[in-house]
DNA sequence: TTGAAAGCGCTAACAT
DNA sequence: ATGTTAGCGCTTTCAA
């Protein structure tokens, strides 16, 4: 006898095993699985052995293309080498986990077309819900989520038009805040250093709140100086010193966030320069790093893990679109 | 006349439907978007314009199922806080893009029975291979990764028995080499700075491959400190202060990674200890960070880049079950 | 409480 | 160079 006619496959054990294993229809073992409809007890107790006994582990390709629909969530940011993101995603992933979903990051660096890929290959597993940074994108992602339908939430920042849910907080008022902060501790010729600013639009957002904000006050920039590269310490740390090098008269430097402080406490540290006296420092995110520094960094703490939370309660408890502003906090430190 | 009955979904166009509108059958669809098989030029371009015409987004559940494979790798790793993981990631992403595979990362948080559970849920997608940090996994991720049968490559680390491919270094060896090194400088009272440590098993492995070899110097620890909670510069400040405290004749200290060690230097800087002379620092990672502190870091650097690169470079070669050392490197710095 | 039948959207294996 | 057929493993009806 042709022994292949009746072991096709070598493959990994499927419900109709379990169910054959079981003594049941392939139906009662996937009810069992997903824990749906009436079962009783002895039924899902030989199938749950079953499946112990084969390790089976439900396909769900299969799954997700008989019910058009998956528990997974999509996640795309534009970098993890940012402090923030990891945080972010912890408050994702316990949110998620809670409504039983499972996240997938992707990571864009800062590029809109990539983000775009990402979208796309993320919508082919047909997600229940995406998960994107910031409220900017190509109008191919735009067309991608339309045509896709599901829900999304774009996190970390509030000025602009939504998508659909937006979860975050307002780099504008963040950035003026920080301005107004600064004037009101009496500074007054401010030196801005930022990083290579093109792509990360929020630190664009701050920059444009700060700089109105001095308007406002009839003042302006007295220098700027932007880092190659992504931000960084040793980026902030050389550009503080080429920027006091030009206008040496600063008393005041803004940074872009809060690693780019640091770079600038470390250039203080080093060349002697009196913090806050001769020069106040001011960051933006609230590091725990900047909060270890010999002086803690003056700085604003944003929300990001509640940020994640709630991303994740709107999306598992299916909430109509909507726009929650999380706001920030300013923490005085000892740098300004 | 019943329109329902033509018009039975709403759903998102499927290939059938830019077949009928590219006038060819659906294979013909499939092997344009995979790519595959001889196709008319002419022909090409019809599909691609109804594909693009549609907004057709294909549906990788789908086409799992029909071929049972998948272009997706998961990556499982315990932390993104770490900031080595966004490298690790970098390396992964650069090389598995290459190779046309999309990669989804999980996050474990150094927890072995999450790390099972997350790769359960990656098996389920039916990856084309599984990414895990480290060597330590639980019973049952095991039995899961033999039942699945996908290629696997464990990263970060080689001290210790590989599930099936393996791209590192080995973390006792880094320790080994950091205790040397301070022994040739004539360092003899050392001190450990560590974060909780029961999880973090590879910072285990350097506290080992250290303390051995002061032993075969015939020293030992003069003291030791965790810091509560994952590692981190608050963390490295407040646990420095307590063991100089508990031990104020030490001469160095060795940290269980830059982020601690950093506190250290913060520490020092707070409280005027001269480093080195009074006290020398040294770390573990080589990050960035370290080396644009005011006296660079004494630390050894880490090719987690490259570790990434490697790992997805065997992925997409499909290279047989292999160990990959790639070494690390001692930086000199100048707090040790 | 359980099962039978049909089909999700795609691809492998053959035709042609 | 293109098409036909069958079926991947599961869930959705509907029935019993």
């Amino acid at each position: 006898m042709d022994a292949t006619t009746t072991r096709p496959r070598p493959g990994r054990p499927t419900l109709s095993d379990v169910a054959r294993r079981a003594g049941v229809s392939g139906i009662t073992v996937s009810r069992v699985v997903r824990g749906q409809g009436p079962i009783a007890a002895a039924t899902r107790e030989r199938v749950l052995g079953a499946i112990q006994a084969l390790g089976y582990i439900p396909n769900r390709s299969a799954s997700a293309l008989a019910s058009s629909a998956s528990r997974l969530v999509g996640i795309v940011l534009p970098s993890l080498a940012n402090a923030v993101m990891p945080e972010l995603v912890q408050g994702l992933n316990h949110g998620l986990a809670a409504g039983r979903f499972q996240s997938a990051i992707g990571i864009s660096d800062y590029d809109l077309a990539v983000e775009e890929r990402l979208v796309g290959s993320m919508l082919a597993w047909q997600p229940a819900a995406l998960v994107l940074a910031g409220l900017e994108h190509s109008d191919g992602t735009r067309a991608l989520l339309r045509t896709a339908g599901v829900p999304v939430v774009e996190v970390l920042d509030i000025d602009g038009r939504g998508f659909d849910s937006v979860v975050g907080f307002s780099h504008h008022a963040a950035g003026a805040a920080s301005a107004r902060h600064l004037l009101a501790h009496g500074h007054r010729r401010f030196g801005y250093v930022g990083h290579a600013a093109a792509r990360d639009l929020r630190a664009g957002k701050r920059h444009a709140g700060f700089t109105a904000t001095l308007r406002e006050a009839g003042l302006d920039w007295h220098g700027s100086e932007l880092a190659p590269g992504p931000s960084s310490a040793a980026g902030g740390r050389a550009a503080l010193a080429r920027l006091l090098h030009r206008a040496p008269d600063l008393d005041v430097a803004y940074f872009s966030n809060d690693d780019m402080a640091v770079g600038g406490i470390f250039h203080c540290l080093a060349e002697g320069i009196a913090v806050p006296t001769r020069l106040a420092l001011f960051g933006f995110n609230g590091l725990e790093l900047g909060q270890a520094a010999p002086l803690p960094l003056s700085t604003i703490r944003t929300p990001r893990e509640r940020i994640g939370r709630e991303a994740a309660r709107l999306l598992c408890e299916d909430a109509p679109p909507q726009v929650r502003d999380l706001g920030f906090e300013l923490i005085e430190g000892a740098t300004a």
